[in-house]
DNA sequence: TTGTAGGCGTTATCAG
DNA sequence: CTGATAACGCCTACAA
């Protein structure tokens, strides 16, 4: 069934029909009232495909995640689908895992799909050598490429993010002029924002004069590891009575490992986690974490890429302020 | 740059370009060779609009879920389209929540896009009332349609899920056994998997002669409600040693309720959740999960497609045995 | 307000 | 092995 089949039903032009079909204004009540209802008699739907090439688009957004089964990506994932929905668009998933080759594949998959705008979904994909990123202007060149919670300078790339350097600078600041005045930092990988909480959190310490040696450490793999990690560190010799980390089931990871030892949280040992996310609530006790205004970003990401659409103004770089979440593992006030 | 442009580049017809395109056996190595150096040089891309409309397809795979952010379906929805882009397909991801209305729109809107088959996650879509799955049977007129958990007899749908309750009244039987013989269930929704655990649990106590009034709950909403559900249970006199849920959330609601009001767990209080989701491990005490096997069901679900699609033989439904993971909220031996 | 005709970029069916 | 040509189904000037 197809446009044609509608119009001769109807009698009258495909050029009515298919002006029926976009709302124009230019056909009479009568001849619109026809039109529908022999589509609906027919339960006629116009081929994508056919209208996709002849307009060049078929209003699809690509949306590039490295684990869609992260939580906290699955919540961006979410909240994007939701109100590109919302604006008509349709989400093409695909998860890149962290490795740059399969990022680099899935982009140019993507593309391939003649897409109208990319969005990247996390830091991860802003990698410390230039040289790496390249791809991602690359893509700028052919539709607007949108980033959440990355920066990445070039044009047609609009970057919406958190300012998680000041959010640990602050709490870092904070946990230190309570009295805890030996604290670490666990970081997943220096993406783009892993690099900023790294470098608030090495801000805030070395303004106290502390040596930021042995201080930072990397924690890949999953919660077992950051366990065995902190253990291996703890029983090293080493001592800490803060751990503030780049996400929270990092942070959960830390919490069981003080547990293990005995440590009292908060008296003993503050812990602080990043995102927000769920998680924060399972543990036990409850975590204190980062909010980074997940969803306030994907909405401003949404309406400014409609915003692009239009050819409206928009900036190239939007930054929210985190906002601390207290809960059981810091003793604030 | 399309077919045509390529075609005079390298001094052939469109045909030829389109016999590279397409791997036919039906050209020289040297014609070959030339029109495939041209589309390199150029960076050329085919256009899949015009391919979809010629092929009538355009390899996407709709997945319809309630909640990508739920941690459950966020797993599922990382599986299929892992193992959907192996074997060539993209997806297109809707999150319909969990309203009927909105199911079925979400549905009309996946199959104007022509996708090649839907599949749905999450047993949250079959109803309790056939009328309300119409719907679905009417969406395996046009494409297949894959169900994960979830079971609905009908032309073209095909189902492959867990036997959760033969799942659940395995592990309900094994704690009477222990002595925890006073056993509650919580569920979110009668799903069809909902139902299926609600009926195990149910089966089980009958058959130990237990009286079933009272021990069978609907806990929706988050976790906090859980915990004031449990609260006003208790505080109205109500006791039970054990708590058999429906999914991994609500059975730490019931962990966080039991931590509250002093009960020991497990020697007084026996926990068992649902899913084995990572959850599992971020509480405490860890929760005893019954692993449902959702990536095995994942890969089969995609599997069984690419059959269909070869016009091979299939099942229209399978089953995969469930597995108690043993934590620290049971004390099986 | 309505109709005609050309274009979008492929694939596929014929001949040669 | 290669080439011309007709679909595929829609949108949109341009004409009436």
């Amino acid at each position: 069934m197809n446009i044609y089949d509608i119009s001769k039903k109807a009698g009258v032009s495909i050029a009515t029909v298919s002006r029926v079909l976009n709302d124009s204004p230019r056909v009479s009540e009568k001849t619109r009232d026809k039109v529908l209802s022999v589509m609906e008699q027919n339960s006629y739907t116009p081929n994508v495909y056919a209208r996709g090439l002849g307009l060049g688009s078929m209003n699809t957004i690509g949306i590039l995640c490295a684990d869609s089964s992260d939580i906290y990506l699955a919540n961006a994932v979410y909240y994007l689908e939701r109100d590109l929905r919302q604006h008509g668009y349709s989400s093409i998933l695909c998860c890149t895992g962290y490795e740059l080759e399969s990022k680099q594949n899935c982009m140019k998959l993507l593309l391939s799909k003649r897409t109208d705008a990319i969005i990247l979904v996390g830091s991860t994909f802003i990698e410390k050598r230039a040289e790496h990123n390249n791809y991602i202007l690359e893509a700028g060149m052919e539709v607007p490429v949108m980033l959440i919670n990355g920066y990445l300078e070039g044009s047609n790339l609009y970057c919406s993010l958190c300012d998680e350097h000041q959010a640990v600078y602050d709490v870092t600041s904070r946990l230190l002029n309570q009295g805890f005045d030996n604290p670490i930092h666990l970081y997943r990988a220096l993406s783009y924002s892993g690099l900023q909480k790294k470098e608030g959190f090495l801000q805030a310490i070395s303004e106290k004069g502390l040596n930021p040696q042995d201080r930072v450490h990397e924690c890949s793999g999953d919660m077992d590891d950051v366990i065995d990690f902190l253990d291996s560190l703890y029983d090293s010799g080493k001592r800490f009575n803060a751990i503030i980390t780049s996400n929270d089931e990092l942070a959960i990871g830390a919490i069981k490992f003080a547990r293990a030892k005995g440590l009292r949280i908060p008296e003993g040992i503050s812990i602080v986690g990043h995102n927000n996310s769920k998680l924060a609530r399972y543990c036990e006790p409850e975590l204190t974490s980062i909010d980074n205004k997940l969803e306030m970003i994907c909405i401003h990401t949404v309406t400014t890429l409609m915003r692009i659409f239009d050819n409206k103004n928009v900036a190239n770089k939007t930054m929210f302020s985190a906002e601390l979440i207290k809960r059981q593992t810091t003793s604030f006030n």
